[in-house]
DNA sequence: GTCAATATGAAATAATAATTCCAATCTATA
DNA sequence: TATAGATTGGAATTATTATTTCATATTGAC
């Protein structure tokens, strides 16, 4: 038998789904009372959790037994343990992931630095994020016939979700893509009564910024997402948003970027089915 | 004295705080660990807490009864307690905001939402990893002459995002697009000393399915993320990631996959150059 | 400074909980 | 279906832990 003890409840959880279907009925019972139940296992004593799980203390013990545990207690140390950590507080967690990440420890390390940067960058957006700005922009896009999305390089896989979004949403969008170099005629087919989202951050590729140039000047009003007021989308957008992505080994997240593309997705869907209920009654 | 027993933590923290000046030394000096180290009540011992505190076990049942417990073990209940409900908050929070925003409660709700489900899915990966598997599949990557990458739909922006990584960081890499139906055919070059990143969830693209089991068949090993033991992409896989993204407004988010995608893509950067260093010493 | 009231320390005791052991019961195999 | 081996139930045992007790120390009022 396996005699390394799992010392974390993500190892253990794992480790008891890979024996499951393996293990003597009493014990799977257990298994499967733990892993439902994980407070309980913290908490409780041996005998009012076998009673719970239905089954006798000394299972109990042979299902930590089985599993590396020299008993009851060392297992529930584990349970004990994520509790502990869950517990601490969000801001804690992620000084403790960018500080093993700083140190360098293997890859592992680069794995919590994403996580890091990602959980900051959501934190940071949530507090800057303007609700009037928002507004402003979902009314526009909401209003649109057809809402292009523009965006090159770092902030393309943005665009895609975007795109993925409203069409999953029956919203009319069109994604100026570079595939056959048609973009210009693309976008020569934009008129004001649609609407753009932009997304670009520094270093602005030229592509994003000479596009989006193009279609203002059109008239077609434009939403940006972006990342100062510095950025030349700034200047042609009728509303943008200030997004300050934490970086990591030298890509920057794209998680804050992501929730509020997602968001305004989902908004201007909301939007559009008010009003379209409204009309109708 | 008020007779009543505080139940919850947080009025017992006010009671706590209230009489601190008029307690005994001894006493006191429990009352700032209790409130210290909250998470030390709930699970220590009284004597490894009191040794802890600086104190006697029987000082810290004194410290019990005073604020009108009968004993250690009845204000343990309350500080356990905080735990449970601690932990739990998160998911509720998800909940919560989901509720709000489907009895229309504005589009800063959405917002909210979107933040609250990256989040979640990050603390979750994060948890969840298996340091292992991430070791297994950079190996595998790493030594790969090709990366092909394949994902449709909801997840092709984490693969053009890794595909932007890739290229960055100088790694060949192929990104298996639709665009003019090709796909069989540049699979086709693919050999054993390549490898792949494939993404999919439930419900899994078609496309990638089939792209997969395909090139898999050619002896190229394959590394898998997607959502769960039962996925398809699983059984082609040489490593496979469990990624459980939460999702809102029947979007899922993609934080954390993007998270590991960057990491395992820049972990690749960091192991090629150090095996091109080694080889040139 | 003395005395009573209060607070504290340390060990003894009581309570509770974990573990072990053994007999009984299943399960798979020949 | 007989039998070895594994599994389980339940009581006995052991260990741990909370609580009580009592001697000692400290504090504050007179």
């Amino acid at each position: 038998m396996d005699e390394r003890v799992p010392r974390d409840f993500e190892t253990l959880r794992t480790t008891i789904l890979e024996r499951r279907h393996s293990l003597p009925k009493r014990i799977a019972q257990i298994a499967a009372y733990a892993l439902d139940n994980p407070d309980d296992i913290a908490f409780g004593t041996a005998a009012s959790i076998a009673a719970s799980a239905g089954v006798q203390p000394s299972t109990l013990i042979r299902f930590a037994q089985q599993f590396g545990f020299d008993g009851f207690t060392s297992l529930q140390q584990v349970f004990r343990e994520r509790l502990r950590e869950r517990n601490s507080s969000y801001d804690e967690r992620l000084a403790a992931l960018r500080a093993k990440a700083e140190e360098g420890a293997g890859h592992r390390a680069i794995f919590d630095g994403f996580v890091a940067a990602a959980s900051t960058s959501l934190s940071d957006i949530s507090r800057a994020l303007n609700d009037t700005h928002f507004e402003e922009a979902i009314a526009l896009l909401a209003k649109a016939e057809t809402i292009y999305v523009l965006a090159k390089r770092r902030s393309y896989p943005v665009a895609s979700y975007i795109a993925y979004a409203l069409g999953k949403l029956k919203i009319r969008n069109q994604l100026v893509e570079s595939a056959a170099g048609l973009n210009a005629e693309m976008i020569a087919f934009a008129t004001p009564r649609d609407a753009v989202i932009a997304i670009s951050f520094s270093p602005y590729a030229p592509a994003t910024i000479d596009e989006t140039r193009l279609i203002a000047e059109q008239g077609v009003p434009i939403v940006a997402i972006t990342d100062s007021s510095f950025s030349p989308l700034a200047q042609f957008a009728k509303v943008w948003f200030e997004v300050a992505e934490a970086d990591f080994g030298g890509f920057r997240s794209l998680s804050a970027t992501m929730a509020l593309a997602m968001a305004l997705t989902v908004a201007v869907g909301e939007k559009r089915r008010d009003a379209g209920r409204k009309r109708k009654a």
